[in-house]
DNA sequence: AATTTTTGTTGCTAAAGTCAACCTTTTTAT
DNA sequence: ATAAAAAGGTTGACTTTAGCAACAAAAATT
């Protein structure tokens, strides 16, 4: 047990260095790391509002109030208030928003993308299969 | 291709999720996840250095610089200046912060520990295989 | 109807991190 | 040998990131 845990934590340290998991997305692009994540989730999660951003990142609701003001102001988000209750603002991404969202997608996948480029078919499945088994083990609790 | 990033980049996600890999160590602590990365690196490092650091974690020296006054100043660490350059100064571990050191690493061990407590043994067995074929594939250039 | 909870905003603050200027020592180029 | 450049490190000023607490308006609960 003490041997696989050092073992685990060996990989841990192992994998964040090579997929430069802490810094995904903003090299270079005037979005952090934490303003990407919200707009894609903004991007992918159905009648978001600045609760769920919160609740679900575990971030402070006034931290999340700023971004989401600044991001109305460049413009690539919009709020639609609720109808059925007037507290809520639902937030949708506009085009503007979109093709932002997209060029941060690209550079991850650019990431992502290089550092697997000299890796055969048939290891890149090998690999995609135990990434599935470690999700398999770890999520059936 | 296209699909194995696609998956690639879902299985990131998932992990970070699952590992708390943003603060591994953290939690309650007095130190803060790159106070305690800097400490870590400082104890593994032969002859570490300051600029070794900067070089290493990409940290502004200036940031580095006050991080280690900190650390002196708490006397969990101690300069040694170098004979052959008189620039530079070793940064060496004490008592004290071994011992600051021991307790991150346990508290990180426990959080892996909860992670995988109710995992069996055989599927263990199978979690670190998986995980040594992904650093395996990775790493073979 | 009164109270509590939810959704979101704002002012203030602390922590985390960067930038630029600087000093000293070592290395490199002339 | 000497001047210039580079390396190691420090400091002051600043920005970014984030949390806390108080607040307002609307909705839900009692």
């Amino acid at each position: 047990m003490k041997k696989h845990i050092g073992e685990i934590k060996k990989f841990n340290r192992f994998y964040i260095r090579m997929m430069g998991l802490f810094n995904l997305y903003t090299d270079e692009s005037s979005y952090s790391a934490t303003e990407a994540l919200i707009l894609f989730e903004i991007h992918s999660f159905p009648d978001c509002t600045a609760s769920h951003l919160s609740e679900y990142f575990l971030f402070d609701k006034g931290y999340i109030s700023r971004i989401i003001k600044k991001f109305e102001e460049n413009q690539v988000i919009s709020r639609v208030p609720s109808k059925e209750d007037r507290r809520k603002q639902y937030l949708e991404i506009t085009q503007a928003g979109k093709e932002d969202l997209d060029e941060l997608m690209s550079k991850a996948n650019l990431n992502v993308e290089n550092m697997v480029k000299n890796i055969s078919e048939v290891e890149l499945s090998e690999l995609i299969s135990s990434m599935n088994k470690i999700e398999k083990i770890l999520t059936q609790n």
